[in-house]
DNA sequence: ACAAATTAGTTCGATATGGAAAGAAATCAA
DNA sequence: TTGATTTCTTTCCATATCGAACTAATTTGT
């Protein structure tokens, strides 16, 4: 029997670590995420509304990197808003590769009735730790998440 | 930073730890990943594997506890894993509507030889931080994904 | 001006995921 | 025993996601 690799204790310690965000970024995502299923807004699609909402129109590369997704992605998200009424494209005048995404009134209606008890939740839901434990765990996210990008010297 | 939604101070200090901790949960995800998804495994069949390889064969609706999926889900990874010939069901004598999933030879040996390296990217990816740092953004995760369930008394 | 390279989106195929409902087997109630 | 309920799994449908290949439009090189 493999006797599940007693590693040391620097590597239970990542792996550990690895396991414990993976699962509070989850719990809070469903936990926060919740009622905006329910209302029929799917997350993709309601981080699309936040940004076209707060920023602006916008081309489906530039929604695509603001949420670190591939753009034939955002196709298909854009498509089912489309079909929902929330959004929709316009092709851009100058450069008739450029598709630009804007709210619809529909959208804009929808997405400023949820906005507000979302970030009541959210609230809420990290209310579990103090402001410093907030600001501090913020902190080593930011960290840990611009660690550098490794040039992938691998070979085996 | 020009913020969006004027808040309070509260509001962007959880909208802006919502935000960091889902990039760097998903940050470390994508980069410890990587060569795992190259070797043709997905991050499911990943996890599954880990779980076989490590506890032994489990039922479908365990597999799925062990990690926060829906049963449904478990059926079409492990389709996908069975036809791979990672692993095999095995329906239970006593109680026949009980499939246990088995690892097969072949998925014990891919996976014995994904799993070291695996670790060790991990270890990687998580030295960006000191010990301590690991060990404090662990027990802020840890406290906060223990969040308590919110029981919903809104019962319409 | 025309071919080549680049850029923006789309399409396709595969995997993953969740909700709803169906099927099958076991258990419980009368 | 029979019917109702519960439990485990599957099926169906919709969404999301990525890589690869494709189309269309623009820019660049010669």
């Amino acid at each position: 029997m493999p006797s599940r690799h007693q590693g040391t204790e620097e590597e239970s310690l990542a792996l550990d670590l690895t396991i414990k965000l993976a699962r509070a970024a989850q719990a809070l995502m469903n936990r926060v995420m919740g009622q905006i299923v329910a209302a029929g807004v799917s997350p993709s699609q309601f981080g699309v509304l936040d940004a076209l909402y707060h920023v602006g129109p916008m081309t489906l590369g530039d929604i695509a990197k603001k949420h670190l997704k591939s753009p034939n992605n955002m196709t298909s998200v854009v498509d089912t808003m489309e079909r929902s009424g929330l959004v929709e494209r316009r092709r851009c005048e100058q450069d008739r590769r450029v598709i630009y995404v804007d709210i619809t009134d529909k959208g804009r209606e929808i997405f400023s009735k949820l906005w507000p008890s979302h970030v009541e939740r959210i609230v809420d839901a990290v209310s579990t730790l103090s402001p410093q434990e907030q600001v501090d765990l913020a902190a080593l996210c930011k960290k840990l998440g611009q660690a550098p990008i490794e040039c992938d010297g691998s070979h085996d």
